[in-house]
DNA sequence: TGTACATCAGTGAACGCGCGTTCACTGATGTAC
DNA sequence: TGTACATCAGTGAACGCGCGTTCACTGATGTAC
């Protein structure tokens, strides 16, 4: 997790190795993502890039399924986690247009929208990974849609005391298609040779959602 | 095109035939999209599932990529035509919810929105072709960019007069972030087993765009 | 500290499979006189 | 209308390839006494 805290208990030593090949291959696997698109995932290309043979990563992942979807529940974690610090650091400092300080109105929902399209454009394969065209089988292993529930009440929550008279809710829900909107077609590339301003834009609809 | 007109000088007769089949081959391609994924488009299958060998297709299409790329540009052809079209003849004898008549305030944008999404689900696959996770090595032919200006321009036009002292282009864009946040997420699944109402979220924000 | 044994990581050969694509071919359909 | 020739649609065999996955194996690392 972090640094030599304490040599630690050996039994853990192995257990460490095999999660950081784990981690290895996994990020391997996301660039591979990148480049290939999601039918590129091969296991022994996989290996290949990391030096070792096909059959290794068996060790590892117990098939090319398994490892998939260990990728999605990755993303899954990833981006919540992206979410709950944004909006609990709120947007360090900024001020919204009209010059009145943060962490009065909206403050947390402007948090969390920035690390919502911050986390996406820093890992697209894995943005797209959970809201890109759904790979066909994968019903979403149960750990995501739990997941998932939990962004949701982390964006349900940043919007509450918003509006006078309407559900944090509803708000949510519009937050959360609004965000997509903007960020998916971003991260697809849909913006690119067209000239406006992407900043400016999206600015305005996260403002929008406060308001 | 349609029925019967002339028999038709003959030369034609061969190139229609070509022209059927290419189409029950794209179909067919679409079909295999919606269940395997775009990894699952293969050339062989696709013949099979025509009732002819693998080989035959290669009259049809110079190969794999060709079939994948006239996919695309359909999808990018057909979504176009449908908003023109629905922008055109607005929302059919609809009423705002506030019991004003239509071809007012925002018919024309109003149609488009709802043509747009009518669109995305009756075609999900095509839908995802053009907005899922792009197919990596398919920067877009030409065609589609030229098609995607088109679309742009039919949103704009049906933004007009809209706003006061706002640009079109503008609220343009924020319909086309708008729309494809819900009809995205929507067609990707991603609102399955949450209960809310999704035709209501989706006439509020039409209505937030226009108003 | 040294030895004996169990656990694990990684290899290399092998499997069956479906893929995209080529090629030489047979038959049917259309064209020219 | 009939015959001779060109065009095209589709077949079947064959290619090389990379895939996921299994299996029996070697060698290194850790554990127990």
């Amino acid at each position: 997790m972090s640094e030599e805290t304490t040599p630690s208990t050996p039994p853990d030593r192995r257990a460490r190795l095999r999660e950081q090949t784990r981690r290895e291959a996994k990020d391997i696997a996301l660039e591979q993502l990148a480049r290939t698109g999601p039918a590129g995932i091969s296991v022994n290309a996989i290996a290949k890039a990391m030096g070792m043979t096909g059959p290794a990563l068996y060790r590892y992942f117990a098939s090319r399924d398994e490892l998939l979807t260990a990728l999605i529940a990755d993303a899954y974690t990833g981006l919540a986690a992206a979410l709950t610090r944004a909006a609990a650091q709120e947007t360090n400092g900024r001020t919204t247009p009209e010059g009145v300080p943060e962490s009065v109105r909206g403050a947390r929902l402007r948090g969390l929208a920035h690390g919502w399209r911050g986390w996406a454009k820093e890992h697209p394969e894995r943005y797209l990974l959970i809201y890109g065209t759904p790979v066909p089988g994968y019903s979403a292993p149960e750990e995501t849609r739990t997941i998932a529930a939990g962004m949701m009440r982390t964006t349900v929550s940043a919007c509450e005391g918003l509006g006078p008279a309407e559900a944090a809710e509803h708000r949510a829900l519009r937050a959360w298609t609004r965000l997509h909107g903007l960020v998916g077609l971003e991260v697809a590339g849909h913006f690119d040779g067209m000239d406006f301003d992407v900043d400016q834009l999206f600015s305005d609809e996260v403002e929008s959602l406060i308001r």
